[in-house]
RNA sequence: GGGCCUAUAGCUCAGCAGGUUAGAGCGCACCCCUGAUAAGGGUGAGGUCGGUGGUUCGAAUCCACCUAGGCCCA
């Protein structure tokens, strides 16, 4: 007789191997059919609200494993979110405006001559041409949201709100007009924020060139004395805007007679000066203190003007001659200090990087061009004392990767340190509310607070078509700058009805009310400001554009969750402009995760070829690898991936899918409403785990509260790898598959079994969006609660199902089964046994352990899946552990008795004296007996 | 150069208000099973806790410096 037809073996639908390239789009048209999202929100209807708001990713590209992970872990806490019993409408968003797509979009034009309503036109196609496809991915991530309707920083309705916000900073004085040196890309002809700089490695010139001086002012040591103090610089093209020659007011410098020339230069430096010209015992006429230099004069080497000695406290002596040469039009220290001593600020250098009529012989000239010319004009005027070539990092461009010049111009800021209503600044308002926020990992509240405490007034405006018009008017008559409520709303009502390309294709005259004069001339003729705004500034009104105009939102949020390179992007930005026109910050919480890197904590690049493209893992792999991966990484600092590590993580994706699926295969006939065995009824190993299952429960529910996804996810891996796989579902094997279909011991291990499948995969449903759905629908209807896994609520542990007596008895109970199976090893290594089941195993143990193993003597076989157990005791002392205890045993393994059972596989001395049921052992023969059919 | 952060077995992570031979899972090696089977079970080998100093009776845990790496800035 096949005895197998008669076991109760596993059956399911779920499949052991996933395939969830395939699966996972299945399983999406699912959600979509159903509609789930709305289904979700409308369970959680009357909840309280949970607002993440997405920060919105740049519409260029696809998406890379860094936003991949970014996406995902949004998702994940939204969805445990959900669990928990909050309403959690998640809106995505893109930003699309800005330089890189302006830069791409005009790299096509080339050179052919178009409007900046065209531009904007073909910037806006491509921007939402890269806004459906990221939508596309983020979506196969497995990410549920109103993708259907995002918000976009290039919509009218989203625009508007940068105009009254703008509006609101102007009238609080937080906004001016100034000319500061910023980086200037010559190339794209745009004003550079610091965010758009990279710094690189690039060869320049290096030229020490003599300032003679005109006015001793009757320094001891000098006077009378034809002498010059010495610069050095690796910026020739700056010379023709020199103003001043800087000295640190506490160093010393010395008056030193090099060729027969008298120089000043710091009196650490002499050797290394005349290492230039090879001179040999250079001599020092006198020293003197820096401060002692101020207000000399000098002569510029071109222009009948004086250069002035300064004093500046960054001046250092790694490099040069200790003596500074300043051009205030031209660097961030020079301005600085232009500012102290009141010097003019030359700019000789227009939009495209070539020299104006105000630098005299070099008119006319790019920066390029004009170097040689000025070192040859230096070397003609005898007054260049050296030159050479030096690498050195200088900044470029981030886009067209070309050198950039620092260059002062006109520009609009918003004021950090401008009191508002005569009370506090917006950087002490924004120091105080970041006190205010809570901050994930705490520590990175020092990041923020730092950054927003040393950071510079903010220049929020550039030089570019594609993005949202800074809304100023400027009269044609007299020049007046028009900035009133009046010409604010006109413009906010243009924009919010047309859209930003109005402001491009429109003269003022056809959107400014009537009665709009200038409060100066009163002229009715006006032009329009050419700058737009910082894309930082666009994105930092998402807050408002978002949570407070749309529909069943709220502001603040509750949660914003980027990567730790926001704290001086989005995070930043929106702070300070939440704080400048709410008085408030606009979270609750910021959650930062770190970058990715590879598996050897480097940095992702192409160049380097250790990127990881989320579109080939989820194509292959599936989307919940990546999930996976993303819930098993403490985010808090690097996260590594790479192909060993995907590899480790499908590993533990396999295993946590079989656990599922033997669960499953046990359960298929099993109806909770009418095979459920009661808890006092329940076996004690059975009661034993639904304890465990609370414990599980608690532990999980309190990482995830304190955003520890990966050791939740660890957590639960463990369960299903040991408690599950090792020793309960190995243990409970021999009774799913041989008692009686419907017997109460069967019943009784698939109530546990059941139980935990629920809450594993309700548990697991934020991480593995689709393979907890798909597990869930292969449940037997008739057991299932909901249409989905997303519509569970998270679990709660039940305190009634927990009993610690019980967990400290089964522990001591698997530390015994741990030696039993070392015995067992041993034994199969000796090739005295196979099989676990050929083995009565004999135990001989001191009195206390005796009686805790007899009072179980009954189930130890099905325990230690032996055959036979017997007992012997001992005289021994009672051990203080039960590491201990367990280690004092003797087991002695030796064959069981009796025959093999040819149904339950069992030895057994009951093996064939059944009369109905002759090959069996007795307790099938009992069970083949209650199915009703001899054999 | 500055700010913040990281460094524990091949991989992912615990441990860190200082205290016995540093833990887990995975992977690996070997074995068993063939009624979870491109599964399942067992046993075992892997770490000078990045390095160097210091504080201490005692440091993976505290301090300093160094090295490597990450983000941001200069």
């Amino acid at each position: 007789m096949n005895y197998k037809d008669t076991l109760n073996l596993p059956k399911t639908s779920f499949p052991m191997k996933g395939n969830l390239a395939n699966k996972e789009p299945e399983i999406q048209k699912y959600w979509r059919e159903i509609g789930l999202y709305e289904l979700v929100l409308d369970q959680y209807r009357d909840r309280p609200l949970f607002i993440l708001h997405d920060g919105p990713p740049y519409a260029n590209g696809d998406i890379h494993v860094g936003t991949a992970f970014n996406k995902i872990l949004k998702d994940l806490i939204i969805k445990y979110k959900t669990m928990r019993g909050h309403k959690c409408p998640y809106v995505p968003g893109w930003d699309c405006h800005g330089q890189p797509i302006e830069h791409e979009v005009t790299k096509r034009i080339g050179n052919e001559k178009i409007s900046k309503a065209e531009i904007r036109r073909r910037c806006r196609d491509y921007a939402m041409r890269f806004v459906h496809r990221q939508s596309e991915q983020f979506q196969r991530l497995g990410v549920l949201g109103e993708f259907e309707n995002p918000y976009l920083t290039l919509s009218s309705e989203y625009e508007v709100t940068n105009i009254e916000v703008f509006a609101e900073l102007y009238k609080k004085g937080l906004i001016y007009r100034g000319r500061k040196p910023i980086h200037w890309c010559p190339t794209c002809v745009t004003a550079l924020a610091e965010a758009e700089i990279e710094y690189e490695d690039k060869e320049s010139d290096s030229i020490y060139v003599k300032f003679p001086i005109t006015d001793d002012l009757g320094k001891e040591g000098l006077s009378g004395k034809k002498a010059s103090f010495l610069i050095w610089t690796t910026t020739p093209w700056t010379l023709p805007a020199n103003v001043a020659i800087a000295v640190h007011p506490g160093l010393k410098y010395s008056i030193v007679e090099l060729d027969g020339e008298i120089l000043v230069v710091a009196s650490e430096l002499v050797e290394q000066v005349a290492s230039l010209r090879c001179a040999k015992n250079p001599y020092v006429h006198a020293e003197m203190i820096g401060s002692d230099l101020e207000h000399m004069k000098c002569a510029h080497p071109w222009f009948e003007r004086e250069s002035v000695i300064v004093l500046a406290d960054y001046v250092t002596l790694e490099q040069g001659t200790g003596c500074v040469h300043i051009a205030p039009g031209h660097g961030q220290e020079d301005y600085i200090t232009g500012l102290e001593y009141d010097l003019p600020s030359p700019m000789p250098v227009d939009d495209y990087g070539y020299f104006t009529d105000e630098a005299g012989p070099f008119a006319g000239m790019s920066l390029e061009e004009a170097n040689p010319a000025i070192i040859e004009s230096l070397r003609e005027k005898g007054i260049l004392l050296a030159s050479g070539k030096v690498t050195h990092t200088y900044p470029h461009c981030w886009r067209c990767k070309n050198p950039v010049v620092f260059r002062a111009t006109p520009q609009w800021f918003i004021a950090l340190d401008e009191k508002i209503d005569g009370s506090k600044t917006l950087r002490e308002l924004a120091l105080e509310s970041i006190n205010a926020v809570k901050w994930i990992p705490d520590w990175t509240v020092k990041r923020i607070e730092s950054m927003v405490r040393t950071r510079p007034d903010w220049c929020i405006s550039r030089q570019r078509a594609w993005g949202v018009p800074i809304p100023i008017l400027y009269c044609l008559q007299c020049g007046q700058t028009i900035a009133s409520d009046s010409s604010f709303k006109a413009i906010a009502n243009l924009i919010a009805e047309n859209g930003a390309d109005a402001w491009f294709e429109r003269e003022p005259e056809t959107f400014i009310p009537e009665n709009l004069t200038c409060p100066s001339c009163g002229s009715r003729r006006f032009r329009k400001e050419e700058d737009i705004l910082d894309v930082w500034f666009e994105s930092g009104v998402s807050h408002l554009a978002v949570l407070r105009k749309r529909n069943g939102l709220r502001w603040p949020a509750d949660l914003y969750v980027e990567g730790s390179d926001q704290h001086r992007g989005w995070f930043q930005s929106s702070l300070l402009l939440s704080v400048g026109y709410e008085g408030s910050p606009p979270y609750n919480s910021v959650l930062t995760h770190g970058f990715t890197v590879d598996g050897e904590g480097r940095k992702m690049s192409k160049s380097l070829g250790n990127a990881i493209d989320p579109r080939e893992v989820y194509n292959r792999s599936g989307a919940d690898i990546l999930r996976l991966w993303t819930a098993s990484t403490d985010f808090s600092t690097d996260m590594p991936i790479s192909e060993e590590i995907l590899q480790r993580i499908t590993e533990t994706y396999r295993r946590i899918r079989n656990t599922v699926r033997f669960l499953l295969g046990n359960t298929h006939d099993y109806n909770p409403a009418k095979d459920g065995v009661k808890y006092p009824e329940l076996l004690e190993i059975d009661r034993w785990m639904l304890s465990k299952l609370q414990s599980l429960i608690m532990r999980v529910t309190e990482l995830m509260e304190n955003c520890l996804f990966h050791q939740a996810i660890q957590a639960i891996h463990l369960y299903c790898t040991v408690d599950l796989s090792a020793i309960y579902l190995d243990i409970l094997k021999d009774r799913l598959y041989t008692s009686a279909r419907e017997s109460k011991e069967r019943r009784s291990a698939q109530t546990v079994l059941f139980e935990t499948l629920k809450i594993l995969l309700t548990m697991l449903a934020p991480v593995l969006v689709h393979t907890g759905e798909e597990a869930w629908l292969a449940i037997p209807e008739e057991a299932r609660t909901a249409k989905s896994v997303h519509l569970m609520e998270w679990p709660k542990p039940n305190e009634g199902l927990r009993d610690e007596d019980l967990e400290k008895k089964w522990e001591r109970l698997m530390m015994i089964r741990e030696r039993v199976y070392q015995s067992l090893e041993s034994a199969r290594y000796s090739g005295f046994i196979g099989s676990g089941l050929e083995a009565l195993v004999r135990i001989s143990a001191p009195g206390k352990t005796y009686d805790f193993l007899k009072d179980k003597a009954e189930e130890l076989p099905s325990v230690f899946i032996v055959s036979q157990v017997e007992l012997e005791k001992l005289d021994g002392v009672e051990m203080p552990t039960i590491e201990e205890e367990a280690k004092q045993l003797s087991i002695v393994v030796e064959k069981a008795r009796g025959d093999k059972c040819p149904r339950c596989w069992n030895y057994s001395t009951s093996v064939g004296k059944d009369e109905a049921f002759s090959e069996v052992c007795s307790r099938c023969a009992a069970t083949l007996k209650s199915y009703g059919s001899g054999s």
